[in-house]
DNA sequence: AATGAATGAGTTTTCATTCAT
DNA sequence: AATGAATGAAAACTCATTCAT
């Protein structure tokens, strides 16, 4: 991205960012239609480029996926300012910003699968953009706990994976769209309001409250 | 043809049941290693039989799931008893059910995600035994609301995919595991407790197009 | 797999024949709906036997064949002295006897094909079957010739290569009747009348390479 | 290989080119020597190029079968018009083209399967192929109707399968050939001279006089 | 006689990725 | 920069036939 100033020469630059630029589109496409296990060497052919060149461009699927969905950032952070600006309760403020990551999550089938991947892997191309919204959640989380909105003990990471798993719920077409309702729902009355009570089975029987 | 009863009747069995048995050991082995998208082709070869042994005795990958999966069920069944036998409290029953049902779908990376199709699908060999983890899993919560441990808007079937989901999300090698027990947590706030209608994000007045 | 009730040791004679029998109905419902390709396996599961059985009866697809064609040999022979008894003209009855064969030969999809191997291969079980035509289909030929009803230099051989050709050119599900009608005709102006004076391009002497 | 005519203008053509050129080689080797069949992994393996490779040139045998044949074309085509050109009867020039036909459909074991095939399902590679020479069947067979050389009820697709099914009576290595030569001959009766409405079996009731 | 388990080579096809041009 | 040819390992599944029981 940093422009290496220069600019010799001048179509080179301009070709190539039309051809990125077309790949992505027709990638989006692709990916929409026959989720992002499709074979690149399709997206290619369709976009009439070798396969070389979507290859320089993006060198594995992780690299296209991440620049599909950098060209979503701009509404999830749209989305985000939003929220803030309009929402005055921090609880319904991360609530709604857990909701415009679920769909950005459901963007294309099989998503949910190579973002989680990303947030252990931390090499992937993915992993920085997972990294950015993790933090987005964890602002949104912090002040609803400082509200008394949320639990203390939960963290930005475990609502993010919560929503992906959400999205994984959902499948392909949506299906199971009921079940992922009633998961959100779930999940929410776990980070909701103040600290819990509730015994876990992995803390066996009494837990020692971290007020 | 069947009843000779008596005597030392049946050696051809002996040998198939042998080689099964194997392949299954060996699958079992196969899996924990390499997930199960591991080829099944490579399974054979490691079990030393033809690639026709195993499709004889499996005819496909979820078939040969389910077979290892039945191996666990008895185990599965015993927990669930003992369950049953020595917890009184009905919604810690419960999450010791869903506990033990986490473990059960952790056992080999990349399971869950047949566990899901199979509950959508109907047709594969797996769906039986999801479904018949459903039908339980709605006996301990069905106990659990009785006694008001449990939440009335749940269903099984929730419960059971959002296992299914914290299994996802633990992944290979039990890689988030914490992230995963805060999601479990976070579920048993949700069905636990006294009935609530949980405000979800949709019943938000300003956003009108996620209901 | 049926009814093999009775008491199971005695009969080894008729218990075997009753198989046979019973595999021999199975195929032939199996070769009529799907060709004389499928598998032979398939054939012996649907007939509720081992696939060592039906190796036991027949060694091998072409004698199951043979043996499916021999059970409508006695159709074929019923025709033939039909044929002979009330058809007086030699050459007519030749043309009626063809025909017969035709059907003959299109009872099952792929048919031809062993037949016309069988014909040169000879080690085949079909050999004898369609040698005993082709030695019937001489004697018609012989009369006719005699009457001069066909022409002397017709062999019995070619014209029933002719009739497996044209059921071949029938190919499946009667595609291209009338292609293969017309070969019919074209080749009875071939061996009807009397001895031909047509130059064939193997005579001309101008094309020395298609000898 | 061979000729770097003048600029080398088309290096990673060439490179193609050279393989496909060297895999159709390998290709008609192999189906010359064991037939159409024959595995085209081996015809790979035995060009040295990966699977791969053989499968972008010509997507599946079809495909190959056709590329093999078009290198016969110009060949068929240089007949032709020899015919053309040299033969001033027209009977005879028919005659001479469905000779060349022969020879083109014997070229591989197993060839006039995949070609009668073509004839019906017309979306295979090969279909086009076939319907240029029926075409071309058509156009000599016009010309001998027209002089009275041949009968007007025959069709050039007629003759195309007549041709067919005679190269399938060749069988493999021109075994039947005494029977194929019989074959053509009593189809040049069939469709030589002028126009007589042949009786086939069916119409015959009682056949009058073949005096 | 019957069974049905075992064999294991064999076929088609796909794809991510590299690399020569 | 772009191209698109080449790679070649995989993968899934089949089937005729044999053979131990």
């Amino acid at each position: 991205m940093s422009e290496t100033t220069g600019a010799r020469e001048r179509r080179p630059r301009t070709d190539a960012q039309r051809n990125r630029t077309h790949i992505l589109d027709v990638a989006e496409r692709h990916f929409s239609e026959h989720g992002i296990t499709g074979s690149l060497d399709a997206i290619a052919k369709r976009a009439g480029v070798g396969a070389g060149t979507l290859y320089r461009h993006f060198p594995n699927r992780d690299a296209l996926l991440a620049a599909l969905l950098r060209a979503r950032d701009e509404d999830l952070m749209t989305r985000r300012d939003e929220i803030r600006r309009e929402e005055a309760d921090s609880a319904a403020a991360l609530a709604q910003w857990l909701d415009a990551l679920g769909r950005w999550a459901t963007a294309f089938d099989g998503l949910p699968e190579p973002l989680r991947a990303a947030l252990t892997e931390d090499s992937s191309p993915l992993a920085l953009t997972c990294q950015g919204y993790v933090t987005d959640t964890d602002e949104f989380l912090r002040a609803a706990q400082r509200d008394g909105g949320a639990r203390p003990e939960v963290r930005g990471r475990d609502l993010f994976l919560g929503v992906l798993a959400t999205a994984w719920v959902r499948g392909a077409a949506m299906a199971d769209e009921s079940s992922a309702r009633a998961l959100t729902a779930m999940m929410r009355s776990g980070w909701a309001g103040p600290a819990r009570i509730a015994r876990t089975v992995s803390d066996a029987p009494h837990r020692p409250d971290q007020t």
